[in-house]
RNA sequence: GCGCCGGUAGCUCAGCUGGAUAGAGCACCAGACUUCGAAUCUGGGGGUCGGGGGUUCGAAUCCCUCCCGGCGCGCCA
């Protein structure tokens, strides 16, 4: 279950961005409620929410329900005094109680038409929020071993972390994206020997198969080029201990080189390469790390209980250095150091969290394969030893992707190298189908993400459905340039013609859903950040689109409808205006899942 | 045995941090192309929100418990 996370919400009059339709209600029945109770009262439970059903007009509020019980009186009757009070807001035409207590309001007309100028107004920046108040979020994702080309299930991770990353960013906060580099494991010593042998074979030596447990990919092959190339014969002369080093830095560098090509294809960057290795070889941070949590009391010697139902037959029974991770909720204490003395991946990771501290982060989000769900107590435990308390971590598991085509399983064995590549993927269906596809579900579901049916073009495929709403709406632009020759080709040139639109004229119930659910975007924004989850924005695009498209095909059977209306210049003005406020919507929302917003599709 | 993640229409999934009569797509049935793009749209049937308790004005949502599926369970990363 993800953390619940507080929405952070105006309090009282605080001044509501001017394109914020849901912050400005809720300010002025925050003020309302102050009237009746008192402004000393709690109001962080009131909200304003759209109500399911439209009958019950624009806007629904939970107050008098949430503050009967502090005002003494029955929910009815706060809420008739609450009701009285806001029918003297010059912006709110129609103020009903309903139900239990629900107060029901049903805003002034031209509420709508303001809220689509001020979408123009804003153009590219319209949703961007101040909630994040340039707070530091540390994003860590896709960080997988630079051991091999990325698959599918690391290109999840990568899509995800990217997308929330542009979405708190959107949200006001200060994010920097990172990946953390697992350079230091025995597995990059298993990719130093692989290559090692790519490297022999350059030479033109024989080195038959690739012996197991090492790694069999072809991937290598130029690694073991570039070696020969550089080196020439003098690392056969040397002793393991002497070329695995120079051998290993280089297969990293280039792992690194492609883990970037594949991530660039899928548009998706990071700001910091956290190097696992750079902890200890530039002065020991682990060793500091563990040494502070010492000194207090956080770290002991002694001795776990053998794991239950586990496989007992190599547990040794050992004092060990541990982690007191239970003093944070975990369920043991995590040991530090190996049998051999060696820091255990979880002592360099604690020590890695401590560097985000001491870098001045407060908030991190780790985004996980659900393999590591096992992982995020004792990581939550250390992140509070080495903060003091002041620093949360919200990790984000990525579940599994099953890969298929028209249905059936694509094999995705790792063995002898022949897993399906991310790359292999991005490059037969597209970086933006699979990048929307992979939003367009919460992050804690397993995904099929089916090969056939990302590049399928029809309903059934939300992304070309989004698309398709953008493209439809800039050629409604190019058909009325017959009518209408001045029409500008840029957006910010048509924002200024729509300046002037009269958008009173907006006023079919088409028309006016269109424009609420445009109202609705800031909103999206500032819950989908706060919650992490960039999933929401994909099905907020994909209801706006519905909505396009289904009032555009309206004017199929009722011209009147349709957003060019010859001889009236003024109403089609005024709905071209319209169309700009869903592409404006639309463009940001696919910006901001990384995804492709096309002029046309043909 | 313990922990984490799931369980919502036949299928795939949403459900806005506890709101009103639980939604969408697919599939199925019935309709709309001398059109600003039919890559679209309109209508219809279809639900014990896994089961059972609890919390309260109100629960798919929070708590407890059980069932089913996935993942994980010193020194691998």
């Amino acid at each position: 279950m993800a953390p619940k996370i507080p929405y952070p919400q105006p309090i009282m009059t605080t001044p509501a961005p001017p394109q914020h339709l849901f912050a400005d209600v809720l300010a002025r029945v925050r003020a309302a409620c102050a009237t009746q109770i008192g402004a000393t009262a709690d109001l962080s439970r009131v909200v304003v929410e759209p109500p399911r059903d439209a009958g019950h007009g624009d806007m629904a509020t939970n107050a008098a329900m949430v503050l009967a019980k502090e005002a003494g009186k029955k929910p009815r009757d706060l809420a008739e005094a609450i009701a009285a009070a806001l029918r003297d807001d010059p912006v709110i035409a129609k103020v009903d109680v309903a139900g239990p207590g629900f107060i029901n309001l049903t805003l002034a007309p031209q509420v709508w038409g303001e809220a689509l100028r001020a979408v123009l107004a804003a153009g590219r920046d319209y949703g961007r929020s101040q909630i994040g108040a340039a707070e530091k979020v540390n994003v860590e994702y896709v960080s997988a071993n630079p051991t091999g080309p990325m698959h599918v299930g690391h290109g999840r991770g990568a899509v995800f972390g990217d997308a929330l990353a542009n979405l708190l960013a959107f949200a006001g906060y200060d994010v920097t994206r990172e990946y953390y580099i697992n350079d230091a494991g025995a597995q990059v010593d298993v990719l130093a020997r692989s290559a090692f042998l790519r490297y022999r074979e350059a030479l033109g030596e024989d080195v038959g198969a690739i012996p197991d447990g090492l790694y069999p990919g072809d991937y290598l092959i130029p690694v073991g080029a570039a070696l020969a190339a550089e080196q020439g014969t003098k690392l056969t002369t040397m002793p393991e201990s002497e070329w695995l080093p120079i051998v290993r830095a280089k297969a990293i560098a280039m792992m690194m080189d492609m883990i970037r090509d594949d991530l660039a294809a899928l548009d998706v960057r990071h700001d910091v390469f956290f190097s696992e290795r750079s902890l200890i070889e530039d002065g020991d941070k682990v060793g500091a790390t563990i040494a502070t949590l010492r000194n207090s009391g956080q770290v002991y010697e002694g001795r776990l209980e053998p794991p239950k139902g586990g496989n007992l037959e190599d547990w040794e029974d050992r004092e060990q250095t541990l982690f007191r991770s239970t003093g944070f909720g975990d369920d043991v204490d995590r040991p530090l150091l190996k049998s051999d003395g060696s820091y255990t991946y979880f002592a360099s990771d604690i020590a890695y969290h401590k560097s985000k501290v001491d870098r001045g982060f407060r908030n991190m989000i780790d985004v996980w394969g659900a393999d590591h769900g096992g992982y995020i107590k004792r990581m939550q435990a250390a992140v509070k030893a080495v903060s003091g308390g002041k620093a949360e971590l919200d990790v984000k598991l990525v579940q599994l992707v099953r890969l298929l085509r028209a249905g059936e399983p694509v094999k995705m064995s790792k063995r002898s190298g022949e897993f399906v590549t991310l790359r292999e993927v991005v490059d037969e269906v597209g970086r933006s189908a699979v990048r929307f596809d992979m939003l367009y579900r919460k992050n804690d579901a397993v995904l099929d993400f089916d090969l056939a049916k990302v590049i399928e073009a029809s309903r059934d495929n939300p992304v070309f459905y989004v698309q398709y709403g953008h493209a439809r709406g800039q050629s409604v632009f190019r058909n009325a340039r017959t009518e209408m020759p001045e029409l500008p080709e840029s957006a910010a040139g048509r924002a200024e013609l729509f300046g002037t639109a009269r958008l009173d004229r907006l006023d079919d119930a088409g028309e006016l859903a269109i424009l609420k659910r445009i109202a609705l975007y800031p909103r999206l924004i500032e819950a989908a950040a706060s919650a992490h989850e960039p999933h929401r924005v994909a099905f907020y695009l994909y209801d706006l689109a519905s909505e396009f498209h289904s009032h555009w095909s309206r004017g199929k059977d009722m011209p009147h409808l349709r957003f060019i209306i010859q001889n009236d210049r003024e109403l089609t003005v005024a709905r071209l205006a319209l169309v700009q406020g869903i592409v404006t919507v639309l463009a940001s929302g696919l910006a901001l899942l990384g995804v492709e917003a096309p002029d046309e599709m043909r």
